[in-house]
DNA sequence: TTATAGATTGCCT
DNA sequence: GGCAATCTATAAT
């Protein structure tokens, strides 16, 4: 199967990947969202794991930005935001689905990462399981794209939640979830107002790959600049 | 191919 | 009680 190559493909480079380190995460996040482009997620379950790359992602500020959910001030659902950087925040939207953000700036800042899309790069089998879509049709790229295009999405097929993730350290590869830099650095990087939020719809805070087919959104990346 | 509504839970006011 | 950093099914073009 071609999804096979692709796995021991990835297997390959997945060996060589460096966590990236805490220091990384402690900046703003303006800096640290385009810095994350290109970066790729491991989710080891077992003796199963799962990876992808970062193709979008999204910034979002402590103070100042009413979009953030850290602007209200610090709260039994959003304290991960004021802890550390480099920690999985994980939420609950719309009664369905899980997000993934990443906090940013030392301890006691909020700021986050909020990760929208991730390319497929290994573990295709069972992403495809935890998602529902049919393994006999991951050679079409437009099922490829419903395994992790989206926020939800990508929460889902990587078996993201908040019970269970939720203050995860994601820069040590023994906590199942990290973040491992393969020194790939893109360019053609766009940027766009953030999407789905009902304030400061205006700045343009949501990076991603240009021309990368697993950007989120019914199909080319809605906005640039 | 695009537009619209419904689902469904937990957090915050 | 209201609403949310979303996704999917269904309908209409």
């Amino acid at each position: 199967m071609g999804s096979a190559k692709a796995l021991r493909d990835a297997a390959i480079d997945i060996a060589k990947l460096r966590p990236l380190p805490a220091s990384f995460y402690d900046r703003d996040p303006r800096v640290v969202g385009p810095a994350l482009l290109g970066k790729i997620i491991v989710r080891r379950r077992g003796r199963y794991w799962m990876a992808g790359r970062i193709v979008e992602n999204e910034a979002y500020l402590g103070s100042g930005d009413p979009a953030a959910h850290a602007a209200a001030g610090r709260t039994a659902r959003n304290f991960v935001l004021f802890g550390p950087p480099g920690r999985a925040y994980v939420y609950f939207i719309y009664g369905n689905h899980y997000c993934l953000n990443i906090s940013c700036l030392p301890e006691g800042q909020a700021g986050c990462i909020l990760v929208r899309a991730l390319q497929p790069l290994a573990g295709l089998e069972r992403m495809a399981r935890n998602r529902g879509v049919d393994l006999r049709e991951l050679h079409s790229p437009a099922r490829l794209r419903l395994l992790a295009s989206g926020p939800g999405r990508l929460c889902e097929a990587f078996e993201i939640t908040r019970a269970e993730d939720n203050g995860r350290d994601l820069t040590s590869p023994a906590s199942g979830l990290w973040i491992g830099d393969d020194r790939h650095h893109p360019r053609n990087i766009g940027a766009s107002p953030r999407i789905g939020i009902t304030k400061a719809g205006d700045l343009p805070l949501r990076y991603f790959l240009r021309d990368n087919p697993f950007v989120s959104g019914p199909k080319a990346p809605r906005g640039t600049r």
